[in-house]
DNA sequence: CATGAATGAGACTTCATTCAT
DNA sequence: TATGAATGAAGTCTCATTCAT
């Protein structure tokens, strides 16, 4: 006896991970993903129907997973901040476990605005919503201030763990564990408490908005 | 004769964007293109060598512009906050005046880490830079915590702006000006402030970081 | 243990008798005609050593029969007439009996000049052979005119019948028994005696062949 | 300047017959016919859209050409045998043409039930219909018996044609002129006046039908 | 400058057939 | 017998790019 059913099925699925991370969903062929599983060829339509849907899957499971945790960090008794500080290690710590495959999703789902990111819209709001309900209950217990709307501070957080992905992405070298731990507390120190000086105090919002140059031409 | 020379090449540029935006990079031909400018197929190919050289000279004329727009904030005589508000006020308004522009970019370029963002990742890097400065400046005069590093600081900003026009960029209809307007100030006032109420006070980083629960299998 | 060897086999060529006139040959996977029997795909090719080998084993059956029963007809006292009659008779019973064989046969086999109708070329004229004879002793002994040579009598007859089983063919519904009756009698009728009303008398083949306008450019 | 438009095109279509009723359709490549036309393979898609469409094409362009042939022989002021007699005649003189456009037409389109003589069944039968209205009037003038059905006439006609094409789409030989020739006589003057001699007279029907052996088992 | 027909390499997908169990 | 995973050759269609006019 070989192995477990699924066997061959996992490891396409695995393949096509490194496959897309190193060379993106559009440039691959499925032929690169068979020879990096070493398996045949037609193994893989026997497994998935299409390029695309190995994609799905991949992104469909990972999301799930961080759906989930994103509701247990919700339900948890921990302070606001502290359940977006475990929002956010979750995503790092994904990232630890598998960065081709959060590269692959990063670059391949959530930002292909024409192709998979249109087809999981849906699918991704919900972890952005989900983000936000936790911003609204704490604006109504008075952790957070009501300034900055539950929708656009979702999408400040997770934009900032997004960018902070995209930059481990692009480069070369494997980030050193440390620098995800640094990350972890930067990104909610930041998006919890801002940038500015606290002697600065909060300019109570600036009575006159100065009028900004439009550059564009 | 009917009009300047390079009329048809900026037809075809803009075209290109309209093409690059509804479809995307990879899923529309070169013929789309010369249709959508309602020129010949052959045109395309006399003013740019290649499909891709055409993402190119989009993304790089813009992406001047952007990097031009960030060293006149940092040489303006702003405070730091005034700064980061203009290089927001810069994007927001670079995506009113030509949504699909910002679309290509963004999705086709920025994030595309294993082609066109690869290639330009040097310039696309420049503009972290700059914005890293700006807040270097602020953190050496006193604006500015020491907690966060420039460079996070940079990606957190970055990043929180791109966020907000990945989700412009997903939305179905036109987003309306105000809610650009709004989008602004928004910005800024997270990544300075922060999304905790004053009150609460900065909980001078927890003495015992607890222990995230690793939600990975 | 369930049933006789060979039940599998049958079944088999059964499923593919149904799948193959509904989705034709060239159409129909292999795995349709064993999820069709309802066996394991493996199983097709334990008795069949090809899709191609399981027409040519349902045609070969099904031509032999028939003539056969052109054989038999031959050899009987009959009137010619009611030779033909008998062999038309075989043939739409036979399509009564299982229309989806006959039609795989007509659709498949005896049209596909350059596949199966190839390669069963010597079985098919067999048939047309021994209508001919049938033909050429009637005009022996004065019952038919020999005006008609046998062979172009015999495709005459053999082409009447698979236009009207081709009929039946395309039509969506099952053909009333009735109508097969009536057809079985209008080939004969139409054959022998022909389209023109007696009284017009047998023009006994115009003087002069008005030269008929070739409508070909 | 080297030829008119359409040039390629038509040379394309002319290949695709050659190759169509050498190897069928199933069985040839589109390589096969763009190596036939002598062009580039993407040529054969730059006019047409897939490899069915020409067939499509091909018999279209044909098969009105007969539509309109029947519909002249009709409108002429022939006698109804001679109307037939000129349609004959249209379809041997089509063969006689260009014997592998019939070929592909009667093997590939108007048997093909599951295909493409699905695809044109209604393109088909106003053929029939036609002939069909032909043989109806010439029932009401007393030129026809009226003991066939028009509809069923009509079959046998058509269909002895077709029986007689198919012959001589399964010879390996060109068919001589001459023979053709006889075809056309031969098929209407059995169509109209039957096998059987005139001497034996019309039976009047048997008085009591012989109760045929059904030879299925 | 402008046109669009022509080229052909390349990729996805299908599916008949084999084979280990 | 029976199963269905595994194999890989083959074919359709796409489309960037070239080129003759």
């Amino acid at each position: 006896m070989t192995a477990a059913t699924g066997d061959k099925r996992r490891l396409i699925l695995q393949a096509a991970v490194r496959v897309f991370a190193r060379q993106g969903f559009h440039t691959c062929r499925v032929s690169d993903i068979a020879d990096e599983a070493q398996v045949a060829y037609g193994l893989v339509y026997h497994y998935f129907s299409s390029k695309e849907q190995i994609l799905d899957t991949l992104f469909l499971e990972r999301w799930d997973a961080m759906l989930e945790a994103i509701a247990q960090a919700d339900a948890s008794q921990l302070t606001p901040e502290a359940k977006l500080q475990a929002i956010a290690s979750f995503i790092v710590d994904s990232y630890r476990h598998d960065p081709d495959l959060m590269k692959v999703i990063v670059v391949e789902v959530t930002r292909a605005a024409n192709t998979f990111g249109r087809t999981h819209i849906e699918r991704i709001r919900e972890a952005y919503a989900r983000i936000a309900a936790i911003v609204e209950a704490a604006q109504r217990d008075g952790h957070f201030r009501t300034e900055i709307t539950p929708e656009f501070a979702a999408q400040a957080f997770y934009g900032c763990i997004e960018q902070v992905l995209t930059g481990w992405i692009f480069e070369p070298e494997p980030v050193p564990a440390a620098a995800l731990e640094r990350a972890k507390r930067m990104i909610v120190d930041t998006v919890c408490h801002g940038l500015a000086a606290p002697a600065s105090g909060r300019p109570a919002r600036p009575a006159a908005d100065p009028p900004l140059p439009t550059l564009i031409e």
